[in-house]
DNA sequence: TAACTGTATTAATATATTTAGTACAGTTAT
DNA sequence: ATAACTGTACTAAATATATTAATACAGTTA
């Protein structure tokens, strides 16, 4: 499914958890999507099922999939709820990383075209059928 | 100085990290600003002193300051030299919290917000003194 | 019932972080 | 030269975190 650096200081859980993100936010992933099961992926990865488990966890809890015992793992496209919390979090970090960048000698203009890109990379991996979150006004 | 969560899963040096270069980018610590020593400041904030020396050292490994033996250790602006790697590195980190608003429904207009802001914020706390990085050319 | 699924728990192990103590070398002022 | 500061290096111990391992329980599906 992907691949995982497991020498990096970076934990395996937050590895996945990242990497389950970019999946379910490009939507190579699909609404209802049912992903392996802890045990499958764990043995597909040659990691510990806990560890699958716990990264499933933390992505239920930021809302990104939803679990039902029994049946398994399933990706959450409704989001747009309860996600204040988690834009705040997300746009502080934006603020450090375009405060560094600017300090690094990186323009505004490149910084607006990494947006106009990022749109458009998620634009043609889901073929446009719902622009709303990406409306100017 | 500064406050630190002695509780989070983040590392202490990380956070003095990630704090410095704040007010270093955010000019509030000035070029050439002696920075406390490494045993006085563990002292100030009741940590030991290799902790504050692993984050200078990660902070003049990434170019932020510069140490000298006997004198002390220096907030460094001049930059904008080899941080190739470093604009890397923010620059793939921007990618990702930028396609993760989006998919939260931050629009495009708040981001290019977000920029402004921060260029803003810049300009007022640097006096506008240097605005070769910020033009729009 | 058998074979899946998620979830929970405990213990052991591995890795990373932090502390503690000591030491050495360069700077500065006395 | 001495005293008091500075950064730097090193080892060992302690602590915190992450990962594995083994087991168990409950819900689903055929």
């Amino acid at each position: 499914m992907f691949e995982l650096d497991l020498r990096s200081r970076k934990p395996i859980y937050e590895q996945l958890v990242d990497r389950l993100k970019q999946l379910i936010i490009n939507n190579v992933l699909e609404k209802d999507e049912k992903l392996p099961s802890v045990r499958v992926l764990a043995q597909q990865l040659s990691i510990n099922p806990n560890t699958i488990q716990k990264a499933y966890r933390e992505l239920e809890i930021q809302g990104y999939i939803y679990s039902v015992k029994g049946k398994g793992s399933f990706v959450n496209h409704i989001m747009m709820a309860d996600s204040s919390a988690e834009i705040k979090k997300v746009k502080e970090q934006l603020k450090k990383n375009i405060s560094e960048a600017l300090f690094l000698g990186v323009s505004v203009e490149e910084l607006e075209k990494l947006i106009t890109e990022t749109e458009v990379d998620r634009s043609v991996t889901r073929g446009d059928e719902d622009d709303s979150s990406s409306e100017r006004g």
